[in-house]
DNA sequence: CCATAAGGTCAAATAAATTTGACTTATTTA
DNA sequence: TAAATAAGTCAAATTTATTTGACCTTATGG
């Protein structure tokens, strides 16, 4: 969803920067698996074609959006990190879940 | 909103279906224009920056995928082509307008 | 100590989307 | 009859997005 790209950010209506939120190849995929909380690596083997790169670039656009956070679990070893998401990624994965539906 | 170009159309799943019916620059916004029906030349002239390239080329992708309808109106002199939404239009444009919604 | 895994970053190459320019056909207004 | 408007099409140029390859750090397993 290539939405308006040009423009200056103050200028984009609501709606273009809801959609930028989420745009992106495998932008609404991520949200759809993001049912809970999931690591990178996770993401990485769940999602068929995509590659790292592309991964930690949608992450970290997700982050910027706040639609996702991150989590360090400290408890286990290793530490690592979770992604999750957040309330406005919850709404979000509503609408989604909503678009599925219609047919 | 650059969905997944790459698989071929029986591998989407159903989300990205409906994503690439709405992909595009100008595309959520010309569905939310179409409130009620409107010529290629109303739509030129309502959107910012838009080239007639760029909106043939989205009035046909929305066609394709049913989310508009060409609405050929001879009774006035000279005839003329409106375009206005299906019902699955608007479906997706309600869904549209609940995303303008999300904070 | 060496290899492997997790979780990345950066730049270059490639692919896809958008814009620009030239052209068309059918009416219509001056 | 000449110019203008509506509604486009097509190909080339440009811009943006995605992928690929090389590299990095910290931690664990053998």
């Amino acid at each position: 969803m290539a939405v308006s790209r040009k423009k200056p950010c103050e200028q984009l209506t609501k709606l273009e920067k809801v959609l930028i939120s989420i745009d992106g190849r495998f932008t609404p995929l991520i949200i759809l698996l993001l049912k809970d909380s999931q690591r990178f690596s996770d993401l990485l083997r769940r999602i068929p074609d995509i590659n790292k790169q592309s991964l930690s670039k949608t992450l970290r656009q997700l982050m910027k959006h706040e639609l996702i956070k991150q989590n360090i679990i400290k408890e286990t070893a290793p530490q690592h990190i979770e992604y999750e998401l957040t309330e406005k990624g919850w709404k979000i994965r509503g609408l989604l879940k909503q678009m599925e539906e219609i047919l």
